[in-house]
DNA sequence: AATCTCCGTGGTAACGTTCCCACGAGTTCA
DNA sequence: TGAACTCGTGGGAACGTTACCACGGAGATT
């Protein structure tokens, strides 16, 4: 009942050319004269004729497809990156191929073997692999994303700027008084958290802040870990207002369902800075005040470093977004010795 | 210096049998003698051999791709629906394209032409249009998801089942004490809105209600929408204690962060009850009860269904997937007669 | 006027796999 | 013993497109 689809050889009889003349005006070569062209277009609308994309890549090599390997579709940051790289792939005609890693080595490789035997043109990836053997095996043309793709210098990557970020937190957090901030990281295990802490401490030295004297808390990335690390905070002998830098809004949302458990308010008695921008923030209560990474951007220009990458002229080498302040209201402002005066508590 | 991929004619020469054993053996098949089988795989594994899907979609027509057309990837609920169906797929081997059509036919059309050249076996859609037309057209083998496939009554679709969703969410308002919800709904072009609206009134007329005499407001499905609508119905004159559903848990937490600006308090005196189960639900304070409609389970049955479409056995028809009650914290519990007291403000 | 160059065109090969058919050897049955 | 059948195997065609080469005619150059 359903009829063999038009091909172009179709349209090049329809059209009165041969196939190669046909093939010329479809894929928009220069060299066919205006009235071929003109007619070979109008008989690939008469027969409805659609490019075959599967044979174009045999043939050619390209497929149009793009990978894209993250740790998790439904985690707010990463689907963020996701729709900015199908949204620039889909400008350029390119589909994307998505798929959850779970940080897990096995579906990691899994999903790059699906990837290669798609032919895909190239792959976007946030790798769970610390180590370089997977990634070298691939075989095709690849950009990194995320904070794990320092370890891999040698490859092109787009990531936000941890740097500027954690100084723009840092910043912040003196701006409103809080000059020995606690901090909320994530599992040891975990390039980014190295990354972080890093950062963090060469800020502290520039600022005559001793880090080692700073309380610091584990957890997983989720707002659970984030909430366990918050009553260990709680647990530890204070005095004053307790301030809280996490690596992850999640986390961050985590501490501040830790501290209104504990019976204690965000920000009047501690004031939170997350690490993110993921949407969620934005409902909280208070709203939380983070350092937003460029998500949607970042997905965006991997795409274009990833074209880049195909043609073979890799110039963007390593790209670094800048992150943003997004003040909402769970810091306190103590600048102006009012300790117990709450920050205004609008929604970023 | 990247030199050429191994083929099948290589494996097969290593192997010394010829490249129709050679296939035999690599997809499977029966007829072949273990001894051959063995010494093919052998030198598949030696020569580093992996099947190219666009050879094999070429001669068989199976291309090992699925096409997933959903309104946006980072919106919580379509992320959970992508994940489930990223991970079924993954299972048969298979692969998803992934797009978002932010609720725009052209978009739509496009994405719908990129999977008919990508030759995809087959797609699930949220089809944004309301009309035939462009599905009629698509000439795929496709599965439809979510409510607005209600409209298709002809086609395969998977989505929740709205009537016992907000039966649930009625059974709990009465159960707390709330006889007469307001409503707080979608725009009027959704076809969502509709259903949703239908059934509550049947739900209405059983409970001997007057749906007419209940308040009622539309906005988008966004946290803004959900904010300026729950402003609206707060304008109105009212007595007493106010009970709001919501039609989208986004649009919930709108209307929670409008009661806080309005300087009254959730649910002390105003109860919320939302409408999806997206995860920022968990984070908000109260946390929001909700009525959870399983996306991933979608996801996963939605695979399940569209690959019996694709082998030519549409046994499913249409399958609605029962949504449950998520209990948060956003409802007083009147029903004692303690119109002030508030609900239990777990986390569910 | 002869040669060279450029341009549009058409034919053919090739991409890597699966499908189809034919062949020979071994087995079963009459 | 011969026919029919089964089973494993191999050769070739086919899927639809683009790359490559060759050809003829028009215009430019010598």
């Amino acid at each position: 009942m359903q009829r063999r689809r038009p091909t172009i050889i179709d349209v090049a009889r329809k059209a009165g050319v041969s196939k190669s003349t046909a093939g010329r005006a479809l894929s928009g070569a220069s060299n066919v004269t205006d009235e071929a062209r003109e007619r070979v277009l109008e008989a690939a609308r008469a027969v409805g004729y659609e490019r075959n994309d599967l044979a174009v890549g045999m043939r050619s090599g390209r497929t149009g497809l793009l990978g894209l390997v993250i740790p998790d579709i439904t985690n707010p940051f990463w689907a963020e990156v996701a729709r900015g790289a199908q949204d620039r792939a889909a400008e350029n005609g390119t589909s994307l191929l998505v798929f959850s890693s779970d940080w897990d080595h096995g579906r990691e490789a899994s999903h790059l073997r699906a990837l290669r035997q798609a032919r895909v043109d190239g792959a976007i990836i946030n790798p769970v692999a610390d180590s370089f053997d997977d990634l070298d095996r691939f075989g095709l043309p690849f950009v990194l994303i995320g904070s794990s793709a320092e370890r891999f210098p040698a490859n092109s990557s787009v990531g936000s700027d941890i740097a500027q970020a954690v100084r723009l937190g840092m910043d912040h957090l003196v701006s409103k008084g809080h000059h020995a901030p606690a901090l909320i990281l994530g599992p040891k295990s975990r390039i980014a958290r190295a990354r972080f802490l890093r950062t963090f401490h060469e800020h502290c030295v520039e600022r005559d802040i001793d880090p080692a004297a700073l309380p610091m808390e584990d957890g997983e990335y989720t707002v659970e870990g984030g909430r366990t690390a918050m009553m260990r905070l709680l647990e530890r002998d204070r005095v004053g207002h307790l301030a809280v830098f996490a690596a992850n809004d999640l986390m961050a949302l985590g501490a501040m369902v830790a501290v209104r458990e504990a019976g204690l308010r965000c920000p009047e008695d501690v004031s939170i800075l997350g690490f993110d921008g993921i949407p969620a923030g934005a409902f909280s209560w208070p709203g939380l005040t983070t350092v937003a990474k460029p998500g949607r951007e970042i997905g965006v220009r991997a795409v274009d470093c990833l074209f880049d990458e195909i043609a073979g002229r890799p110039e963007h080498g390593r790209v670094f977004m800048p992150c943003r302040l997004v003040e909402r209201g769970s810091l306190a402002d103590l600048s102006l010795n009012q300790p117990r005066r709450a920050a205004s508590s609008g929604r970023g």
